[in-house]
DNA sequence: AGCACGCCGACT
DNA sequence: GTCGGCGTGCTC
C-alpha cells in the first residue's frame, strides 16, 4: 500500500463516453474543493475539468502513471452543495453527462469549457488626497476631486467626461487620485419603483390560498388576463421583506419589454433579469450580482431556473405549460422538474400558474399531490372574448377564400373603421409551403431532409424549415423531367400580401423568424404595436401568448387545426392551448373582445371547448384519450433516437437493444421505427413506455451504455419525458 | 470531444 | 512504391 492524495475530476467534454472522474495529483497546499475548475493534461491536450472530490488511491494498484493538475481556475467552488446535488441528480433523470449539466448551469463565460478570461476589465478611478489648496484657476480640478472624493470610486471614463480631459488628468499624474482596473461592473441604474396594485377580491382570495396552502406545490389555474402577474409580484414582494429570495420563471416569449417593465418598476436594481437573448458577458453580470447576493428577485426564461440564489423564498412558474420550458438539447431538462426540485431543498413554495395547465399539472393537482387555487374572473370584468368558430369547408364550398375567410373579413373590416387593433395567427412561415410538378406531382424536397421545401417570394428560393439550406427553385423535375411546377398553401409572406390586397389602407406589421432574425428585433417589434403603429399584427406563434394590448379587440386564428393533423400524441393539448391563449389577447381592454377560429374541423373537441374556454371539460375528454392510449400523464416516455448516414447498417444493433428493452415486462417498447431524415442522416426511434421512471431510467441507462460502447459512431439522442414525438 | 493508430485506394 | 481516407480505441 502506498497511499496518496489525488483529486478526481470530471473532464469538460460532455460526452457519455467519458462520464466519469479521472484522478490527478496535486502538491500540497493547493486550494482545491468540490465545485472549481482545474487545467489538467487529458490525452496529451490541455483541457479543463471540474473537480469532483479529493481522495487518497493506492499508488502500487495503478496501471498508469498519474498526472498533476496544472493550475486551479477558480479561487471559490462555481457550484454549491445544493447546485452540484441537482447537477447530478439531473444527470441521472436526463441520461445525460454531468458534465452536460455543469454547463448547462453556469454562464458559458465561467462553463468549464472556456479558458478565455471571462471576464471584461474596466478602468476606475479612486480619491487618493487631496492638496493643501486649489489656486484660483483649478476650479475644474478641485470639483473633479471633490466628487470623487464623495461618491467614491468611479468608472474613469465616465469621470472624465464629467470633469473634462485636461483637469482629470493632472489629478491623476499628481497622484491625487488612483487608477486601477476592475471587473466591469453591473451598471446599477436610478429605477423608480412603483406601488402594488390593489388586489381585486378575487386576487386576493387567490392570494390568500396561496399563503394558507400546506402543499408546497400549487397549481394555480387562472384565466388569461385574470390578473395572475400581479399576483406572483405581490407574493414576491412579501418574500422579499422576510428576508429571502423570490425566482420567477416565465416562458421564452413571456418575457416581453411589458414585463421587464413591470417587474423593474416594482423592485427596482434588486432584480435581476436573465433571459436566452443576453449576451455571454450580461449572463455573466446577472449570475455574480445573484452570486453576491446583490439582487432578491431574479426573473427569467428556462435558465434562470439555475441562479445562484441560496436562500429562496419563493419560486414561481408562469403559464407553466409553456413548450419552452423543456430544453430541447442536451441535457434535455425540464425546468419545472428543477423548479420543484429546488423548491424541495429551499422548502419553499413552487407555484405554477396557467390558463391551460399541462395534463400532467392538472392531474396531479387533482390528485392532491399539489395544491390547486383557481383564479377564473378576469381583472378587468371583461368577459372572456367571444369565439366564434368558421368552418374554412363550409366556406370553400361557398368558392370564397379560405384564407381569409369573409366572417373574418368583415370582423376585420369593422375593427378597422373603429381604429381598434387586429391580431393575426397563421402559424406557419414563407410564402407557400410546397411546389410541386405540374405533371407527376412530386413535391420538391430538401436534399438533406426528406420534408418539403418551402417556397420564400422574397428571396425567390426555396428554404428548408428543418435545417435551414437554401436552394433555387428547380428548372426541371427530378422524376419526370418536366419544366412546369406548381406552388400551393400559403405562409405569413403570402398571408401579409393577402391581408394588405383586402385592405390596402391597414398598417400591416409580419413577426416570424424572418423578419425578426436579430437580437432585439422582438421589443422593436412589439413596442411599435403598442404604440399603435400598426393596425394589424400578423405572425406566427410567437405573437400568441403573453401580449397585452388594450386596443386589441379582435384576434384571428387561421390554421387553427393545422396542429391536429400532427400524429403527436400532444398535438391536441397543443392546438387547445394557442387557440385558447391566442383568444386571451383579445379584450384585455376596457372594450370587449372578439375570437375568430378558422378550422377545417370546427366540431373537433380541441377547438369546441378552446372556443367556450372550458379547460375542464377537455381535460376530462383528453384524458380519456391518454388513459386508452396509455400516454402521459398516466405513464412516462423515454425516446431514443438513433443517427446515422448510412443507418441500415447498424439495425440489427439497434434491434438487440430493442430486444433487451423489450424482455422487461415492466416496460412497453414502440418501435424501432423509421423517422424522417434530417441533416443527411437517417435516423431511428424507439420509444419506451412505463409507469415506474426510476425503473425506466435504469433499464434504458444499461442498454444505451452498452450499445455506445459497441457502435461509438451512431448518434443516440436519449429524452427522458419528451414533450413531442414529432 | 479530440487525436493517434491502423488498414486499403489513387497518385507525385 | 507512398499519401491519406476515416473506422475504432483511449484518455488519469
Amino acid at each position: 500500500m502506498n497511499l496518496m492524495k489525488v483529486a478526481q475530476v470530471y473532464i469538460e467534454h460532455p460526452v457519455m463516453a467519458i462520464d466519469q472522474t479521472y484522478s490527478y495529483t496535486y502538491p500540497e497546499g493547493m486550494r482545491l474543493s468540490r465545485g472549481v475548475r482545474v487545467k489538467v493534461s487529458f490525452n496529451r491536450r490541455e483541457v479543463i475539468g471540474f473537480v469532483d472530490c479529493l481522495t487518497e488511491i493506492d499508488e502500487n494498484s495503478l496501471s498508469y502513471q498519474l498526472l498533476p493538475i496544472l493550475e486551479v481556475l477558480d479561487e471559490s467552488p462555481l457550484l454549491n452543495d445544493e447546485m452540484y446535488a441537482l447537477a447530478e441528480w439531473m444527470a441521472y433523470r436526463t441520461i445525460s453527462p454531468r458534465i452536460a449539466c455543469f454547463q448547462a448551469m453556469l454562464p458559458s463565460k465561467i462553463r468549464p469549457k472556456s479558458n478565455r478570461k471571462p471576464v471584461k476589465m474596466l478602468q476606475y478611478v479612486a480619491y487618493q488626497s487631496e492638496p493643501e489648496e486649489f489656486n484660483g484657476r483649478q476650479r475644474q480640478q478641485k470639483e473633479a476631486l471633490l466628487y470623487l472624493k464623495e461618491h467614491g470610486e468611479m468608472l474613469r471614463s465616465e469621470w472624465r467626461d464629467l470633469f473634462g480631459i485636461s483637469p482629470t488628468r493632472s489629478l491623476e499624474e499628481k497622484n491625487y487620485v488612483s487608477v486601477f482596473e476592475k471587473e466591469a461592473q453591473y451598471l446599477k441604474e436610478e429605477k423608480n419603483t412603483v406601488p402594488f396594485f390593489t388586489l381585486t377580491p378575487a386576487q386576493k382570495r387567490a392570494f390568500d390560498e396561496l399563503n394558507a396552502s400546506e402543499k408546497e406545490v400549487i397549481l394555480l389555474h387562472g384565466a388569461t388576463g385574470s390578473g395572475k402577474t400581479e399576483i406572483y409580484l405581490q407574493m414576491a414582494d412579501q418574500i422579499i421583506k422576510e428576508g429571502k429570495q423570490a425566482l420567477i420563471l416565465v416562458p421564452e416569449i413571456g418575457l416581453t419589454p411589458q414585463m421587464v417593465k413591470r417587474v423593474e418598476e416594482r423592485f427596482g436594481d434588486n432584480v435581476a433579469i436573465y433571459h436566452s437573448k443576453l449576451n455571454d458577458q450580461e449572463r455573466y453580470e446577472q449570475f455574480m450580482r445573484v452570486k453576491n447576493h446583490e439582487v432578491s428577485v431574479v426573473v427569467g426564461t428556462r435558465s434562470a431556473v439555475f441562479m445562484p440564489l441560496d436562500n429562496i423564498g419563493l419560486i414561481v412558474m408562469d403559464e407553466e405549460h409553456d413548450h419552452s420550458y423543456k430544453q430541447m438539447n442536451k441535457p434535455f431538462y425540464h425546468c419545472r422538474d428543477i423548479a420543484i426540485k429546488r423548491g424541495e431543498y429551499h422548502h419553499c413554495k413552487v407555484i405554477l400558474g396557467s390558463a391551460t395547465p399541462s395534463l400532467e399539472s392538472y392531474a396531479r393537482a387533482k390528485k392532491g399531490v399539489y395544491g390547486l387555487v383557481t383564479l377564473l374572473e378576469r381583472v378587468n370584468h371583461q368577459p372572456l372574448p367571444k369565439v366564434v368558430v368558421v368552418d374554412v369547408n363550409q366556406q370553400l364550398r361557398r368558392k370564397d377564400s379560405y384564407i381569409i375567410t369573409k366572417p373574418l373579413r368583415d370582423a376585420i373590416e369593422d375593427r378597422l373603421k373603429k381604429n381598434e387593433q387586429i391580431i393575426i395567427l397563421l402559424n406557419r412561415r414563407g410564402y407557400n409551403p410546397i411546389m410541386r410538378c405540374a405533371d407527376c406531382n412530386t413535391v420538391v424536397t430538401c436534399p438533406d431532409c426528406d420534408l418539403a421545401m418551402n417556397y420564400h417570394k422574397d428571396l425567390n428560393q426555396l428554404v428548408c424549415h428543418t435545417c435551414g439550406k437554401i436552394m433555387d427553385v428547380p428548372v426541371t423535375c427530378e422524376k419526370c423531367g418536366s419544366h412546369y411546377f406548381v406552388r400551393s398553401g400559403y405562409g405569413t409572406q403570402k398571408l401579409e400580401e393577402e391581408l394588405q390586397r383586402l385592405f390596402p389602407s391597414a398598417r400591416i406589421m409580419r413577426m416570424d423568424t424572418d423578419t425578426v432574425g436579430k437580437k432585439k428585433a422582438h421589443e422593436e417589434y412589439f413596442t411599435r404595436f403598442g404604440n399603435h403603429e400598426a393596425d394589424i399584427l400578423l405572425g406566427t406563434q410567437m405573437i400568441a401568448k403573453g401580449l397585452d394590448y388594450p386596443l386589441v379587440t379582435l384576434v384571428g386564428i387561421l390554421n387553427s387545426d393545422a396542429l391536429l393533423a400532427r400524429s403527436d400524441f400532444r398535438s391536441v393539448e397543443t392546438t387547445f392551448d394557442l387557440i385558447v391563449q391566442a383568444s386571451g389577447r383579445s379584450g384585455r381592454g376596457k372594450d370587449a373582445g372578439e375570437v375568430y377560429v378558422q378550422a377545417f374541423d370546427p366540431s373537433h373537441y380541441a377547438i369546441r371547448y378552446a372556443s367556450k374556454h372550458d379547460y375542464l371539460h377537455f381535460f376530462a375528454e383528453e384524458m380519456n384519450y391518454r388513459h386508452v392510449a396509455k400516454y402521459p400523464p398516466y405513464t412516462y416516455l423515454i425516446s431514443m433516437v438513433f443517427s446515422h448516414n448510412d443507418l441500415e447498417r447498424y439495425t440489427s444493433a439497434i434491434m438487440d437493444l430493442s430486444y433487451q428493452l423489450k424482455s422487461d415486462e415492466k416496460l412497453k417498447v414502440l418501435g424501432p421505427s423509421d423517422l424522417l431524415r434530417t441533416f443527411n442522416k437517417q435516423r431511428k426511434r424507439i420509444i419506451i413506455k412505463g409507469t415506474d421512471l426510476d425503473h425506466m431510467i435504469d433499464a434504458v441507462r444499461s442498454v444505451y451504455d452498452t450499445f455506445m460502447r459497441s457502435t461509438p459512431e451512431v448518434g443516440v439522442v436519449v429524452d427522458v419525458n419528451p414533450l413531442s414525438l414529432e
